[in-house]
DNA sequence: TCTATACGACACTCGTCAGTTCCGAAACCA
DNA sequence: TGGTTTCGGAACTGACGAGTGTCGTATAGA
């Protein structure tokens, strides 16, 4: 799904003729759609802004798109996700956890929770954008803090009744609401409080 | 703030003349308006979607509201904000918190997360639905399990330590969660599993 | 009864935005 | 070099929606 720009070139037979698209532009025109996508939301952001952003003609993006709802979910699902494996390794859950936090990492988090907060009303509507943004913003996240809790059980730090799933949520879905619900700032401070007062009790580990 | 609509009477000076204005209508059109904006959202809701819906004219509700927004908006402000004060006393926390999960509160619930999705992208642009949207939604929910959290410590149940703030936000956050990230229904059961897998064992209370 | 207002219903204006088309210039290929 | 396509830019079309005005009817006070 994330090389759809690519996929008509691949089956197209016929060597097209004249000059070629430059598809080098594509990243700056997605990056620039998810730009306005954060600061305004999906129906307040008009494909004007971005081309104008992206320093493009209107007519090039519906070269490359079909529309705006599908040059959204693309920029959406190209999205490079957060960090595949690079998942730290301290040795203790606690010590994973902080060292999950790097500052970008934050930075780059309330970004996309800005993208996700441009699509919630849709999302109840249209699957495939709630599909493009849970695959690509909740998932990975969720997935990341289920391997560091699983750890923890593999490892006899945490008892093995806990129940992975639900508390994998905890630190992302207490950094959305208070982003996205209580309009405040989520730094890195409030994460650690989340860790030490929440998800490690929760855990059945002392907070230090 | 929430008597908006009847202000400007209880200023007039001059006894109006001809027919009165049917202020038993109000309700119905603030219902017909939150009902379209927990389904479309405040972008995708139209005025004559309300109008049609509360089986009024759309002239019959710019006489009332100078705009859609200021309809929007004091329709949030005048929601009937939940339970102020019936909240339950069971003599334990977990009786407490499992007692304040009624079936139609739940439906309720989902409702109210319903209508703050349909404003999350202009919350962060606009103060005044922010506003309206926290104090009515969000702060009265938060407000309800401090109590009940502080009614534990009071008596012993949990360790005065404990940042009532925070936890007091796990149960909201990781419903609207669920509902809104998640696109899941949000049921009795769940709540259950977040009170004795994550909101318990955080407050040092073991899990039944 | 007379006048003024509210009512629902509908037509209308006006701005905005998705999507299209045209332009001159540039780039690619035969 | 000439035909073909892309580029950024701008004008254009068509639909849709916020807000206004009008019409016939209903209801209030004088």
């Amino acid at each position: 799904m994330s090389d759809t720009t690519l996929s008509e070139e691949d089956v197209d037979p016929t060597p097209r003729l004249g000059r070629k698209r430059d598809h080098s532009r594509d990243p700056e025109i997605l990056a620039a759609a998810l730009d306005i996508l954060a600061e305004k939301g999906y129906e307040r952001m008009t494909v004007d802004m971005v081309a104008t952003r992206a320093r493009a003609g209107k007519a090039t993006l519906y070269r490359r798109w079909p529309s705006k709802a599908e040059l959204v979910i693309d920029a959406v699902a190209c999205m490079k996700s957060t960090h595949p494996a690079d998942l730290p390794d301290t040795g203790s859950l606690r010590g994973d956890l902080v060292a999950n936090i790097k500052a970008p990492a934050v930075k780059d988090g309330e970004r996309k929770l800005r993208i996700m907060a441009g699509m919630v009303s849709l999302m109840s509507e249209s699957p495939e954008f709630a599909d493009a943004a849970r695959s690509v913003i909740v998932e990975p996240r969720a997935a990341a803090l289920r391997t560091l809790i699983r750890r923890a059980i593999d490892r006899g730090e945490v008892t093995p009744d806990v129940d992975v799933h639900v508390l994998a949520q905890v630190i992302p879905s207490m950094t959305a609401y208070k982003s996205l619900m209580l309009g405040q700032a989520v730094d890195r401070e409030y994460i650690i409080t989340l860790v030490d007062e929440v998800l490690l009790p929760a855990l059945g580990l002392p907070a230090p």
